[in-house]
RNA sequence: GUGGUAGUAGCUCAGUUGGUUAGAGCACCGGAUUGUGAUUCCGGGGGUCGCCGGUUCGAGCCCGGUUUAUCACCCCA
């Protein structure tokens, strides 16, 4: 039957389908304006080399490229954050800091689909630049938590996981491990849950080597820790010299000023220090986060971080920056099984009832009046009885029915019916906008 | 890229040990109905039973392959 389908990972939107894209989007907005963002978008094709430039050129098996007609190596994007810093290092000098933005659009990726992921999915970004200090974070934690809340979740639905890369690095620094070192155990922390104990050992074999064992209970116990106090004690057991001793109270200091700021606008229930997010290949630097369900049924919500490198690593200036995305797939589940997706009903504010073809072009010109003045008006488009018409005013959601029978037509008059209370009132023609203004 | 599960109408599904022309509900369209919305009644359109092959007198049903979807692994920016 149906010749052609649709790609796989690719949606189609039914109009009541896109109604819920719609409310989504709607309340990206709405949320992100609140916290002053602006909206921006980038190209949604762009050169090949911005994205293996970031993420190394093992990513295009991932991404959606080609080559183009002029022979150039292009990809569409799977993701905006490149593109950004790019536009924001081409301007770095005349933009105001901070710099804060967001955008909603779509990103490919050519990956296998499963639950919660496609291969063409609306992300909402927003990011914050110019600014090294947790009050970033801050902004940033504060609006993904409200986002969330403006589609009627509550705590009981999501929270939101925080955890450091710079605590990481301090800690294993602390146990004596270099940069290289760190990079390999970051990567096996990410797969801490997943991989059974002897495959975790063997994995920090390759970096640890003899000392896996004991940095494998370091570890442990590291992943424990849920509060300050509790990161400040577990450093306080170490021998530290005094410039990461430093170090360690300078970073416990901005932990200290995160959790205020959060907990001054009264999101401190909404946040677990969760020490297992390092968010695998990354270009974070410092305070990563994720937003989940609480009762784990879906893959993460949202998911973000500082990443104080990369704008100068595309070119641009010195230029510290927290972000995050959410897409819409994930979001789109949650709240549908969470009954937050609400029902959408397209109405219209008038729906012409017609005798027959001698009142027809009279209707039209009311028709086309209501119209030019912003209402909206429906009417059957071939002649049917006034039964099938009124069931058809009823179901298209219409507030009035405006009805021009022959009596109507041979008075010069237009009855407007109110379809909830059923009351009827006749109004001359050339009078009906004049009527109309006051009950719609 | 690897594996599990599934595929019958627009949707949800039934379909007996393999047996004549594959059904139901919902939805849609038309009529009863050119002066009033519910309910109802009557009728209609719709299907390559995912596709290809095999077994059989005979396949929606059994077998093999393939494809698509889905879930999981890998990965997750």
């Amino acid at each position: 039957m149906a010749t052609f389908k649709s790609l796989p990972g690719f949606r189609e939107f039914y109009p009541e389908d896109y109604a819920q894209r719609k409310h989504i989007f709607q309340i990206w907005r709405q949320v992100a304006r609140r916290f002053a963002f602006k909206e921006f978008d980038g190209p949604v094709l762009e050169s090949l080399e911005l994205f293996t430039a970031k993420s190394g050129p093992e990513i295009e098996s991932q991404l959606f490229c080609f080559e183009d007609k002029g022979g150039r190596q292009v990809s569409l994007r799977p993701e905006l954050t490149p593109s950004l810093a790019r536009m924001v290092a081409a301007r770095a000098n005349g933009l105001k800091r901070p710099i804060k933005w967001f955008s909603i659009g779509d990103n490919f990726r050519y990956e296998r689909m499963q639950k919660g992921r496609l291969r063409c999915f609306t992300q909402l970004n927003v990011d914050l630049l110019g600014e090294p200090g947790p009050a970033a974070e801050v902004e940033l934690i504060a609006l993904l938590v409200q986002t969330l809340l403006g589609f009627g979740l509550s705590e009981e639905d999501f929270f939101v996981r925080l955890s450091d890369r710079n605590l990481w690095m301090l800690y294993l620094e602390t146990l004596g491990y270099d940069e290289e070192a760190i990079g390999g155990i970051l990567g096996v922390v990410d797969k801490w849950e997943r991989l059974p104990e002897e495959k975790l050992l063997a994995q920090l074999q390759e970096v640890a080597g003899e000392r896996a064992a004991e940095l494998k209970a370091a570890v442990d116990g590291f992943l424990k820790l849920d509060s300050v106090e509790g990161i400040r004690s577990c450093f306080a057991e170490l021998e530290q010299d005094a410039a990461s001793a430093e170090a360690l109270a300078a970073r416990l200091a901005d932990w200290q000023q995160l959790l205020e700021g959060l907990g001054a606008m009264g999101l401190a229930d909404f946040i677990k220090i969760d020490l297992s997010i390092v968010r695998g290949l990354a270009y974070y630097t410092g305070f990563v986060f994720e937003a989940f369900d609480k009762k784990g049924e879906f893959r993460a919500l949202a998911g973000g971080g500082r990443y104080d490198a990369l704008v100068e690593k595309m070119g641009g200036p010195d230029m510290p920056a927290v972000g995050f995305g959410m897409g819409d797939v994930v979001l789109g589940e949650l709240l549908k099984a969470r009954g937050k997706m609400p029902e959408f009903v397209d109405t219209v504010d008038f729906f012409a009832v017609i005798g027959g073809d001698a009142e027809k072009l009279a209707v039209l010109e009311e028709v086309a009046l209501l119209r030019q003045a912003g209402y909206s008006v429906e009417y059957q488009l071939k002649p049917q009885a006034f039964g099938k018409q009124f069931k058809a005013a009823t179901s298209s959601g219409a507030r009035f029915a405006l009805i021009v029978g022959s009596e109507e037509l041979e008075k010069g008059v237009v009855k407007l019916r109110n379809l909830a209370d059923r009351s009827e009132q006749e109004i001359p023609r050339g009078q009906l906008l004049e009527a109309v203004r006051g009950l719609i």
